[in-house]
DNA sequence: CGGGATCCTAGACGATACTG
DNA sequence: CAGTATCGTCTAGGATCCCG
């Protein structure tokens, strides 16, 4: 195996010492892949993916609260990355389907636990939330 | 128990129906806290504490990259939701540590699944990374 | 319908300096 | 050591227009 340029510096390897990957470095490639699917729409862009194929403007109000520029960004990176796949149909007009790679279903599926075990445990949050906020109104 | 504002429109749950929270709803509380807690340094922040409790300079160091500032919005953030306990210890030089709440640990084992599970198949993030950019050079 | 191209602003972010 | 304060930069992200 050659070196990759984009895996941890040799000797760093971070919480799995069996992987080259350590995205507590900041120049692995594994970082940016974390920023990709965990970021402000990645999550949700793949949470929703898990239970549908959709179509864009279809995700888009699925996603409530995203841009136009902003869900085709994010859908670019994701297909970069290999999570995402997009099928074009050729016909008028146009439809463009966009589903999840093995890679994104299994992602998806670690994502939606986390925010299945969130949305159990908001309560919590929002308590934790009152109580700091008046304790320095 | 009193409605709650923050809490997603009735009638409009989302992934789970047992519960009133909707990560897909623009407003819901849950969303923001998603994102604290998948946020840039969120992730990061929290994975670190898992295993130890980190005093703010030491933590700096881990999460390699990050800056006073970020850390210590990051820090303040995950504290007012609950996830992050702040100890200080009044001596000189001060000692401040922080560590995990119960809610904090749970929810750092499942990014730590995420990010081990994606430290793990990074290799095919890697490859499509390559294939993608070299089909549009 | 599915987006690309542009423009613009708010806020994220980093570097530095300073305080207890 | 553990931050807060200030400032400047930069880019994420929204709004709009337009084309196939």
């Amino acid at each position: 195996m050659t070196s990759s340029p984009e895996a941890a510096p040799a000797g760093s390897a971070g919480l799995f010492d069996d992987v080259a990957f350590d995205v507590f470095a900041r120049r692995c490639a594994s970082r940016s892949a974390l920023e990709n699917i965990t970021g402000r729409w990645g999550v949700l862009v793949l949470a929703a993916l898990h239970d549908d194929t959709y179509r864009f403007n279809a995700l888009r109000r699925r996603v409530d609260g995203v841009s136009e520029k902003m869900l085709a960004q994010t859908l670019h990176t994701l297909e970069r990355d290999g999570f995402v796949v997009r099928t074009v149909q050729r016909q008028i007009p146009p439809r463009v389907e966009y589903s999840l790679t093995p890679l994104g279903r299994d992602t998806s599926a670690k994502l939606l636990e986390l925010i299945g075990f969130l949305e159990h445990r908001m309560d919590e949050v929002v308590a934790a939330r009152d109580g700091y906020d008046s304790a320095r109104d």
